[in-house]
DNA sequence: AGTAAATAGTTAACCGTTTAACTGGAGAGA
DNA sequence: TCTCTCCAGTTAAACGGTTAACTATTTACT
């Protein structure tokens, strides 16, 4: 079955030798017009389809992008879990690169040999990073000629890597004064992993900067930490709040996975929102609006971010771009039911 | 930077011909123990990795499978949107497809032709439908050697290809007869779309099927298409619901983004769930047990699914054997605080 | 001792393209 | 007419592996 046809198959067909057929489909001006409409007829005769593995292997590209994720655990799981966020980001990665012809790759990174030892015996074209990863992965990475686009990571590497992010100290700080301009004052933060995540971090500074600004004194006791990014964490952290914490008032959480399941601890407990608490998020998740309250948050455009980190990566393959891009996306305030005046 | 050290600088580093070494390193015993120690350590001293790309091509084997999505429009995003489903689904089939060496490429499907295309000349071992495509792409497919495994497709279909799916029917009884033992009559069936998509339709067979054996006569009227499974649509429904179907007081939808978009619709129009309303959904979700109230709903378990779909292919791939595998899972009813006794 | 079989290698063709280098002929310029 | 360049092709060597077929020793068996 599926006797594939080859080019040297179509060659004969139209009486040329398979270079010429190969310089017709690559464009390459060498063929009088006459012979050019021959192979393109045997072609389309014979239905011939190159195989893209022989051309990986002689052009040495292989058309194909890959993505990393940090993996925590061993699957995936964990850090797709709850999180809306990077289907979305895949949605936008992989809309531009099927336009361009170009495949997608996905891989979790288990050790950073194995993700190295992925590029180069793949013959991955370009790398979307999504995500923090150890530190010697980076400084190993730097070895591979091959672009490497970081999507939300350490500011460390930006001077060796192409860089996409939003303005997460913006973000920050928005989040942060708008509870500040409904009259809080006790307003913890929640995130991550402020050493660990790099995005937490700047969120933080911008929480900082705005409690700064209104003349209160940051303080540690606000701040908490959880170690993944999830709805139980949340809701376990709220709990945690209420028993330890009765002086809290406001919360601004880092991702509206956090966000809702620290609202869903409270609203247990019978405390009422936006009454007793205010409540902020980050990123903007569609559950964000259906849920009761709706939740006020920091949006960020995800489909967009992977749609340009998506971009850089092909442009820098295919223009050999020098110069390493950095690009940082805006944010937005959206102001929904889980703020009101501090009562 | 990167000389990149082939099978033949090891073979000449080590004294034999490449052929040696490449019976080595794929474990066939042709090889000294003497001379495969020095071949070995040639390797290591080198740090020889075998350039995957030669080797797809030499053993018409590629190991990459391949993940197809449906597109119902131009990008992913539109499926991939409000579908924590997906991501579940992707983790599992990574946590197989690495652990065996193998690569995942994925892929919206754009027309049957660019699918047959892609899965010809990348070389791609093995393919996973996600969810329902036209039927004409099921019919050329066939036309190709390399297995396919669907998940959640037309039943049809499941003689000439591999299956995986959940007990959809028996899902939609137990939704379905949870809600009458609670008292309900009048109660609503909310889908994508009964004949696009047989999920649904067997979902419904499930619903129809315990109305009568309730004595209840399952009627058209109460049963709604939406042509897309997101929270809008499900809000959009809810209000129309209100206005136009005032005799309805329960919802099975066959979704949980879609029950949760209802839920949300009823509630802003002063509703009290499970009081005035009762509703399920379908597929447990992180957000439903988060949401207020928690949702009643049938659990999938999605990881696991991907997990069989994966480890199907791949045994198909590696001719454990060659019949086809259907393989339904099994759903369980979780009950939670949006459903309660007809008041 | 003579033949068969097993062992441990090597050689070279092959997978299906690309592309540098070569070829032969036509046209241009002196 | 002779060279030079251009044109339209072809040839063959890559790309980096795999593997069937072959060779040359040993070992085993009658």
């Amino acid at each position: 079955m599926g006797e594939k046809i080859t080019i040297r198959d179509v060659a004969k067909h139209a009486g040329v030798s398979a270079a010429s057929v190969s310089y017709v489909l690559n464009g390459i001006n060498k063929v009088s017009d006459e012979t050019k409409e021959r192979i393109l007829t045997a072609v389309k005769e014979l239905n011939y389809e190159p195989n893209l593995t022989a051309v990986s292997l002689s052009k040495q590209k292989s058309n194909m992008i890959g993505v990393m994720f940090p993996l925590t655990d061993d699957s995936l799981s964990t850090i797709l879990k709850d999180n809306h966020y990077y289907s979305e980001m895949i949605s936008g990665i992989e809309y531009v690169i099927r336009k361009h012809g170009y495949d997608l790759v996905i891989s979790g990174a288990s050790s950073p040999a194995d993700c190295l030892k992925w590029i180069r015996t793949r013959n991955i074209d370009g790398l979307l990073f999504l995500g923090a990863f150890p530190h010697r992965l980076y400084e190993k990475m730097k070895a591979l000629s091959n672009p490497i686009v970081l999507v939300d990571t350490y500011e460390r590497y930006e001077r060796d890597y192409h860089h996409i992010s939003v303005d997460d100290e913006y973000g920050g700080y928005l989040a942060t004064t708008h509870l500040v301009n409904l009259g809080h004052k006790e307003i913890a933060f929640v995130a991550h992993h402020l050493v660990n995540s790099p995005v937490d971090k700047k969120r933080y500074i911008g929480y900082e900067k705005a409690l700064k600004e209104a003349g209160i004194i940051p303080s540690k006791t606000f701040v908490f930490e959880v170690n993944e990014s999830s709805f139980d964490n949340g809701y376990n952290l709220g709990n945690k709040l209420l028993q330890d914490h009765k002086n809290i008032r406001a919360v601004f959480a880092s991702s509206d996975t956090l966000a809702l399941g620290i609202m869903k601890a409270l609203q247990e407990k019978g405390k009422k929102i936006p009454q007793d608490y205010s409540i902020v998020g980050f990123d903007d998740i569609t559950f964000s609006s259906y849920a009761s309250p709706s939740l006020t948050t920091i949006r960020q455009d995800v489909f967009n971010k992977g749609v340009v980190a998506a971009t850089s990566v092909i442009q820098a393959i295919e223009h050999r771009f020098s110069t390493l891009q950095h690009v940082k996306l805006s944010v937005e305030l959206i102001i929904r039911d889980s703020t009101a005046k501090r009562g």
